[in-house]
DNA sequence: CGCAATCTTCATTAAAAATTGAACTTAGGC
DNA sequence: GCCTAAGTTCAATTTTTAATGAAGATTGCG
């Protein structure tokens, strides 16, 4: 009964109607909602990075903003992270102040970044705790199978660090 | 100020009173919580496996919650979790009603279970969305780039499946 | 069978995570 | 150098997810 009167969200003064997404829109950033998931990446930034993706032409803050009718909040710090993660590159013309977004080229270039972000941070923090427990293990020479089962996870712990570093090098840029 | 008078969860009765978690095994949960956080396993599930994990003998399910005082519900779904994925075993001594858990002796095996159940299950279920998206976008003859783009997607989902598939084979219980 | 002891289910509650929006900072044009 | 458009930050709010606990189902033993 209720007229469909959605509330834009606070856009800037003299924004234009941005049209609400296509099912095919829809349908692809639900893909990447769901792979993001995955990865643990927010709903917010996957909705984002797939605007881009399905996008033909490099799209600006209010743009993006205007179609997912997010708030700028979100759709600033989902540019944050998907440009920290080296996900989307920034187009800028000269005599324009705005910036635009594309999604960088290699996807899978950005998915290794995301991981090594998420996962190798992890397994490093998680080397010497292990050392501590396992040396606490010992010291209080708690039961043999206890004590080979840490060992064991330690050194899977140290090998899933160094097959990390190797297979998620880190950047050189900076 | 306030004296620790800690309130037990809900207990059976004439239950023993569990001592808390030494330091030691409250480091190793914490690398279990943070694994787990990785794959998407919550918590509880992680700090029921830690104990588990830790312990020479099997466990039955009072110690379980008397230890990590924590409610006979999340008890009873994270055994369940934990056994759906192969990550426990029981042991049935005959003469007594109680089961008794102890972990699988293969971590591997347990994480390969686990990934397959969240990973998989993603991947298939993309599979004719993005068949959708892509015939869409042909249909509209929308940008060259564009369709390329989803057209990439589309193979690395595929490629992805089956290579899940691969190293990720169904088990042959049951 | 019947009756406990043991475990499961699921509506409710609590905790954690993501989103909003308004105040604030920064950067360019004039 | 000011002024304004553009973007950022973060406390408050909303949404989502996990944990609780009491009622219900199951199981095995007498």
């Amino acid at each position: 009964m209720k007229p469909p009167s959605e509330k834009p969200r606070g856009k800037r003064k003299d924004q234009p109607a941005y049209p609400p997404l296509a099912p095919h829109e829809v349908e692809l950033t639900d893909f990447f909602v769901r792979m993001g998931a995955i990865l643990g990446v927010q709903r917010s930034v996957a909705e984002i990075y797939s605007l881009l993706y399905a996008s033909p032409k490099a799209l600006d803050f209010d743009h993006i903003q205007g179609r997912l009718d997010m708030s700028q909040g979100s759709v600033s710090q989902g540019l944050k992270f998907l440009r920290d993660h080296g996900m989307i590159l920034s187009i800028k013309e000269k005599g324009t102040k705005r910036e635009r977004w594309e999604p960088t080229p290699s996807l899978a270039a950005s998915l290794v970044n995301i991981l090594r972000s998420q996962v190798l941070p992890t397994l490093e923090k998680s080397k010497p705790s292990l050392q501590k427990v396992l040396d606490s293990a010992s010291a209080r020479s708690a039961d043999p199978e206890v004590i080979e089962r840490i060992a064991r996870l330690q050194r899977w712990n140290s090998r899933a660090v160094e097959l990390s570093a190797l297979l998620l090098p880190p950047p050189v840029d900076e």
